[in-house]
DNA sequence: CTATAACGGAGCGCTCCGCTCCGCAAGGGG
DNA sequence: CCCCTTGCGGAGCGGAGCGCTCCGTTATAG
């Protein structure tokens, strides 16, 4: 039986090690204690450092995890034969599980081959999402696939404060959310100033500084 | 001469040592190091503790005067005679100070007198200014005060990463804000998902949980 | 020239963090 | 049934970094 055993628990140890560190980086910021993880998971540090030779090699780790599921949310979006809701979709998703929480890691931790391969697929994924929404005349013609990435970005900054009304903060977070995806919406009423980002400085931010 | 002399030296530095606490503080967080402000205000630690004797007295300053000015920015906003224009402003200019930057400090310093009166007359303010577009028409009438005061606060958080590009990311910044005050116009296009956010709730993140 | 007032910054005391190490309990082969 | 192995929890170590104080120095006022 897989519920038993030493070995068993510690697979057991290792999902809820993940879903704790993501839960408490995510909400207090990436540099909250090791030990609150721990606490969180219900487990000891020596478990937890058995697993993740050191913070930064845990936060890498939940990094390229947050990738992966951006990569699926472009990809369930795709799937979506309407190419607004497809984007809608994608976008709702990634600010539903805060994949842009962890954007203030850049430039603090070395950055793997596989973190940049599946970054790199993300981007690309969602530039057709992106594009189709444009072709498809829904989405305003000035806005680009960064745009959207530092829109979400900037909708999964954390929440200040006690736990306590992080439900409150939460919903109404999800209000603005609908005001700016109407805001995306073509045809665009104001265009947008200045010159799109370019790519090289969105991924230049992961690149350290040293 | 008022630029000579120790007592013209103590209020000059008055003035920087207030400008050099707003910048770290708007952009490091705001459990950036004090000795970072004095350093950045070319000013001793002694002199920065003569004047505020704790760290907790300079912040609550230093919120006093956000709220000032964001009154400063709606009566502003109020003086134009078009109502979206001047919506427009009032967001704009908070942003652009970052007026919302320090809401993280909400709960973990005392709340003055002087504050929440500021403060009140701050939103009460700008319920005026909201009010006065939504019966011109001109933004769309299921969002609130509160709304625009939390869209406001989510795009004050400070940008991350090194000083380098600071610029860019502020540039980028503009053009989601665009997309979102386009959101904000009239009509909605889609409804804002459940119930407004309440007053209470938005005032009392600032009572200290204790 | 002396008394005074404001200055800069070294350093104290303390908190808190990443990480290690060890005593312990729970499997599982002989 | 025993004992060795394996993974467990958490106390505590070393050190970094913080708020704040205190003092020697310097510039002004009388």
């Amino acid at each position: 039986m897989s519920t038993r055993g030493r070995q068993a628990e510690a697979a057991r140890n290792d999902l809820r090690l993940l879903e704790a560190a993501h839960e408490v980086f995510t909400t207090q910021g990436f540099d909250a204690p090791v030990s609150a993880i721990a606490k969180r998971a219900g487990v000891g540090m020596g478990s937890l450092y058995r697993r993740y030779r050191t913070k930064e090699e845990l936060l890498q780790r939940l990094c390229l995890i947050a990738m992966e599921r951006v990569v699926a949310a472009v990809e369930e979006g795709l799937a979506d034969p309407d190419p607004w809701q497809g984007l809608v979709h994608y976008v709702r998703a990634c600010v539903g599980f805060g994949s842009g929480a962890l954007a203030p890691v850049a430039g603090t931790i070395e950055v793997t081959e596989e973190m940049w391969r599946t970054s790199r697929k993300a981007t690309e994924l969602a530039g057709s999402l992106i594009g189709r929404a444009g072709e498809a005349g829904v989405l305003r013609s000035d806005a680009t696939v960064l745009d959207v990435s530092l829109l979400i970005e900037q909708f999964s900054r954390p929440a200040p404060g006690p736990p306590g009304d992080r439900h409150e903060h939460e919903h109404a977070k999800e209000r603005l959310l609908a005001i700016a995806l109407d805001g995306l919406r073509a045809p665009g009423r104001t265009p947008l100033p200045g010159e799109a980002p370019g790519l090289d400085w969105y991924e230049g931010r992961w690149k350290r500084s040293s």
